[in-house]
DNA sequence: GTCGCTGCAAAGTCTTTGCAGAGAG
DNA sequence: CTCTCTGCAAAGACTTTGCAGCGAC
């Protein structure tokens, strides 16, 4: 085990089970666990934005400076997340691809298109007919996603 | 006005109010009325699918070789036509911007993942729990978007 | 005639890939 | 020890930009 996650200072048992389960899925495709992605996983579940490849590369250049971390793994590792549906990513807007976790509860998103920000929420009625749809046009419904774009309360005042 | 037009096929009412739309819009801002801006909207309106910029340029060049559209301009015409709202664009999937025009009603997409292909559909609950959402969290709406991934009938019987 | 537009090619971005050495198992 | 990973740099894919001649108005 590496030397840099005793470092990490918000390890909970939802990341232990996370991490778990990142292990439990590299071990069956015979790949290896390495400081890098688990730094990366960390980073993710640590970080309460949803990230670019740019974005993580850069917190975790400045948090782990002697690790030199290289953008390609980070490239590499987050489409090992995606693929195995740890991650999913988003693209809204004009600025490129952003990452979050897909361990986490499904949501939704609302945006403001003035500062960027995004909020989650769900919502039962809408997932409800979202499934009643999927069954109506015949299809076998495996995800789904909405967004709003807005402006939001503080960028409203200003 | 231009030779080209003549050749067209599916000159409609609803077109010729776009095509007017797009002209008044070009003489506010003292832009000009160009036989390939005219091609790209044309081409855009005629189109039932999703456009990439690539797959516009595509049909471009097959349905009027002698233009030499090139892709730069259709990449230039496209964000002109986004920054007036006359198009949206789409980022599903992996791949690339597809771009639709705007100017028709208000729908959602459901997403094959298999053949790639989009169907549209509107949901009136869903609408209204939209709007909902974004009065209850602050949010000025101004727009909205949702996307049901899943395999589509005919893919699923493969 | 003026001034914006276009195609071309070059330059930017962002992402992926090849490779040789490093490191996990 | 084996075989995957990693960083680096080079290559790709996609998009934007600079420029000189062309064309709308």
């Amino acid at each position: 085990m590496s030397q840099v996650a005793t470092n990490f200072n918000h390890r909970t048992i939802e990341y232990e089970q996370l991490l778990s389960n990142f292990k439990e899925l590299l071990k069956k495709n015979s790949l290896k666990f390495t400081i890098q992605r688990e730094v990366i996983l960390e980073t993710l579940y640590n970080s309460n934005e949803h990230l670019t490849p740019e974005s993580l590369h850069t917190l975790i250049k400045n948090k782990f400076p002697d690790l030199k971390t290289g953008i390609a793994t980070i490239y590499r590792t987050l489409s090992l997340l995606e693929n195995s549906d740890m991650v999913t990513f988003l693209s809204f807007g004009a600025s490129g691809k952003k990452y979050e976790l897909g361990a986490k509860k499904h949501h939704d998103h609302i945006i403001c298109t003035a500062c960027g920000n995004i909020t989650e929420f769900v919502d039962e009625q809408i997932e409800k007919r979202q499934h009643a749809i999927a069954n109506e046009l015949g299809f076998k419904m495996s995800n789904h996603s909405m967004q709003i774009y807005g402006i939001c309360k503080q960028c409203q005042t200003k």
